[in-house]
DNA sequence: TTATTTTGTTTGTATAAACAACTAACCTAA
DNA sequence: TTAGGTTAGTTGTTTATACAAACAAAATAA
């Protein structure tokens, strides 16, 4: 196979995922204005939890790609932050069953909110098209490696 | 402005940062396999000093897009793997110069072979104008932000 | 049924990140 | 020349990551 070295520039700038990087640092400082105090990776859990609560820490893991202690030690800080709860699946004692409190559901809306104005600001002057192509090129890199 | 929410699943994509996250893994364990036992956080340094010698931490800082107390902790780690050295400097006393030691020059070849196969590995079925277009789009979603 | 393997979660240890607060050296301007 | 601000680097604290190893419950196989 041909060697894709003289692609090395454009690699490293994937590699450094500044943008990524700066798009989650963004999220982090709306939020905050919100006067929500969680981070990205906090986001990121909570996010499929308002979609269906009572999922198990293993869904999570693999719908945010983390591993398991990842979202374990996750799950520790938004249960500190008494955002969530743990509850023991009685039918398979091995899972635990992850819950929304009542403040983990009332965050929904500003954090959305705050979602929606990050994307606006990181999107300007992109359009759809573009961001659906770059989309897939990270899609393919990323079966690439999984 | 119109809201571009209706991009939050391409929008989630970006945030989680998959494709980052797998890129850097597999060039660690690249390197692994290699016989070399650094992180890809420790190789991005280690690439701007390969190509010169003598930076300060604030150049590899503003090179590597992390902030000072990261830099300065990287070296930390760097100079007790004995890869770099601190060496004051008599013009500035504030500044350090960042120095790779023998070792350090020694693992240039080796690591960039490895950066090398991670590259043919991630961009397999990819071309290079896709690639470009993709680092083109998030290289405007980073200065939207930073 | 008992033994073995698999699955879901936690704990240990190391690395790295952000942010704030700090020190020391340098620069500049009154 | 000294006071005030800037720059380079470090330290403290919290959060998050990876990887390995542990554990208990469940599923499977002999």
């Amino acid at each position: 196979m041909a060697t894709n070295f003289e692609y090395a520039d454009e690699f490293f700038s994937f590699l450094t995922g500044k943008a990524t990087a700066a798009l989650a640092r963004r999220l982090q400082r709306n939020l905050k204005e919100e006067g929500i105090s969680i981070t990205s990776e906090q986001w990121s859990l909570l996010y499929y939890l308002w979609i269906e609560e009572g999922r198990t820490q293993q869904e999570l893991a693999c719908l945010t790609f983390r591993d398991k202690p990842s979202v374990s030690r996750l799950i520790n800080n938004l249960e500190k932050l008494k955002l969530v709860m743990r509850v023991n699946d009685k039918q398979d004692k091995r899972s635990n069953l992850i819950f929304l409190t009542k403040q983990g559901r009332q965050l929904r809306e500003g954090c959305l909110r705050q979602a929606r104005r990050t994307i606006d600001q990181a999107l300007e002057g992109l359009d759809y098209q573009e961001m659906v192509r770059a989309k897939n090129t990270l899609e393919v890199l990323y079966s690439n490696l999984k």
